[in-house]
DNA sequence: GATGAATGAGGATTCATTCAT
DNA sequence: AATGAATGAATCCTCATTCAT
């Protein structure tokens, strides 16, 4: 299928595009926005920086352009659990979900926590109000659930962070621990350990049906 | 009692390497390794960028010793509780004794944070032997503990990390999320409470007596 | 009359030459020629930077053909003076011409400075040489005159350049004093009023019979 | 006479800096401010770029530096004038005193003249009342002087412009006219002739007794 | 005729570091 | 122990220019 001369170029220009955005993710993720240098992310896509200037108005621009192809993916996961009527059963599903997409590109873990770390200083307001969406639906959908678990109101945000550090900590942070604590953190193989792991310990500390069970037996004893 | 003026000026010195410490400290807790400059550290000081070199021999030394004297501290909380025979159920003590030293310094967990994303980059040899040490201790300590706790072999260096990153997670991270799940996550309320929180956190995922009691009978009950 | 294609195409191009000589000559007569970029003229004219070199081999040749379209109807002007015989008397006719032709276009009385200050760096070999004919022949023309006038004839070069400081500093710097000495320097109102000035001011410092006499008369009046 | 090591030191300093504004003063007056690179300013002075820092917050904080001292002594010219009263008749000698300090930095008129032609972009907010202070002076002098002057009121401004110009316009421009109109214009003769014609020009538009009362006799009988 | 992409050269500025004092 | 002066290397960014399309 013949393309035009504008879609060749266009799309010449998008490759270099997605080719630096990749870059940049993995620099950034590295040492942070003020830590990497455009003339290294131009190494790596074997471009001379001058050139980002075509694609990126500043170092700014493409750090925030990186933030939004890094976070709209997980922002939609998101959605779509919201749209699903934010039912608490799902909670763990979301977290399944969110450990997979940052598994897949562990960089934007580590994206996310040098944000955190620099008090989100370049997050763009879009960005933060999505952020602050997520934790506050998820928070919503936590204190909509049945209370068949054992935690207070007060408690929940503690947990949800909690629960956020574990995700998150494993994809940004394990691999600084390899061969101390888990070997090859990233494999699919370890990857899918931790899966099941946080699946468990999510039933351990908002409890499933069985625990569920239990504890019902325990309330009717009571009549 | 007086001194004499050597002392004094050593005195003198000294302080200004504590004050240039905690300068440090700060910033790099703030932007990383790279992202910090002798400059902002000096200025924060009182003194020019040059006078650094009085103290030390160069960024990298300063960062040294900057890590050194944030990670002294737990790495002889761990030592006493090694010394003191590692057993489980002293696990969540420390967990509460790391959250205490880490809040009392926030920027230290900071720290931590920037060398584990960087990937360790700058941690010496020693430090990160100690490191290594203290998650080896602990691992030994629960795979040593009596299993009234529902983890497999495997799973408990996952258990570790996870509660390392809840607890350092909450110091290092809450802040950005200030206002969004935590209100001044740092005041010694906060840290109270969050201090709860991790205690009942591990109760549900390792057991105390009253699980243990539950677990037992439901085991007995298959009979 | 219809136009072929091409010659509307050239039409086109024409058009678009002209648009780049007045965004060129707006942006030069600020900032002169190493202080303007290609970029902000192009992007006044509503182009990219390099479809310039489609009409221009580059940067000093634009800059050569917008002081060829300055300049080259001053030198037409003073072309009819010198074929009309360079006599004295119409030496301030000229001045008035001059006068409105530099504030129809006041960059261009900035641009003249701009090369002017530069040591004439950019001023090619042939407008060099019509500005100096240009002068000479305002020479030749003053010390053809009758002497009814007070000056040597090594004042005369002096008087020139002062009448010529007089006439094109009034466009090019009066904006920097506006408010201070003359409020809306450009107005027609402004400049007829200061056509009017530099005529006077003519009168006054070359003198002719009937001014001369008049002004004996006004005095032996307050007799 | 010994000097101790704080005046060595500062002496070193401050004799780099009188060079470095020295050669400032010349490329800027040159090309302009965004005309002129810091680099070649320390080619110049030998010394590398970035040491011009140790000096000068930035490129505009050293221009800022060289119009005050460019202009710190005109003003002080114009102060003793002011506060000698003022007088109308004073004006020429003004005149005289300024020529002879352009004449003796000729980059400075070039200097100004670059800021007018820029629209007085970096002139400093109190260099810039002093400017207006100036003319504002030389205003109020012209007008309070007796009215043996053939101007109106509101020509009196474009009078001040206009010797402004002639006098400012000669020492920055006509060495772009040597050859053509002055040989060699700011050598002392050239000045010196320069001078009596600016003091001529002067008594012609403005005329005072003495010379009115000449002129007259003169005219009238050569009695 | 226009332009997206690329680039070498340069421009202002920062940075870690040295050294004499 | 402190610092003013200096600097090579690097940082972000601009600029004039080229070229394929």
């Amino acid at each position: 299928m013949a393309m035009t001369v504008t879609e060749r170029r266009t799309e010449a220009g998008a490759q270099t595009i997605e080719r630096v955005l990749d870059a940049a993710e993995e620099r950034f993720s590295d040492e942070g926005f003020r830590g990497t240098s455009l003339r290294d992310i131009a190494r790596d896509v074997g471009i001379r920086a001058p050139s980002l200037y075509n694609h990126f108005a500043n170092k700014e621009a493409l750090y925030a352009a990186v933030l939004e192809r890094a976070f709209g993916p997980m922002l939609e996961i998101l959605e779509r659990f919201l749209e699903r009527g934010e039912a608490a059963y799902e909670t763990p599903g979301m977290a399944d979900d969110m450990l997979r997409v940052l598994t897949e590109r562990p960089n934007r873990a580590r994206l996310l926590m040098h944000e955190a770390l620099a008090g989100n200083r370049h997050m763009n307001v879009l960005l933060a109000a999505w952020i602050e969406r997520l934790f506050g639906s998820g928070l919503r959908a936590m204190r909509s659930s049945p209370d068949t678990h054992p935690w207070t109101k007060q408690e929940l945000p503690l947990l949800l962070l909690a629960m956020n550090n574990v995700i998150a900590g494993y994809v940004a942070l394990a691999p600084a621990f390899d061969g101390t604590l888990v070997r090859d953190p990233l494999s699919p193989a370890a990857v899918q350990r931790q899966a099941r792991f946080v699946s468990k310990l999510w039933r351990l500390v908002w409890g499933d049906a069985q625990n569920a069970a239990t504890l019902d037996e325990r309330r009717r004893g009571t009549t």
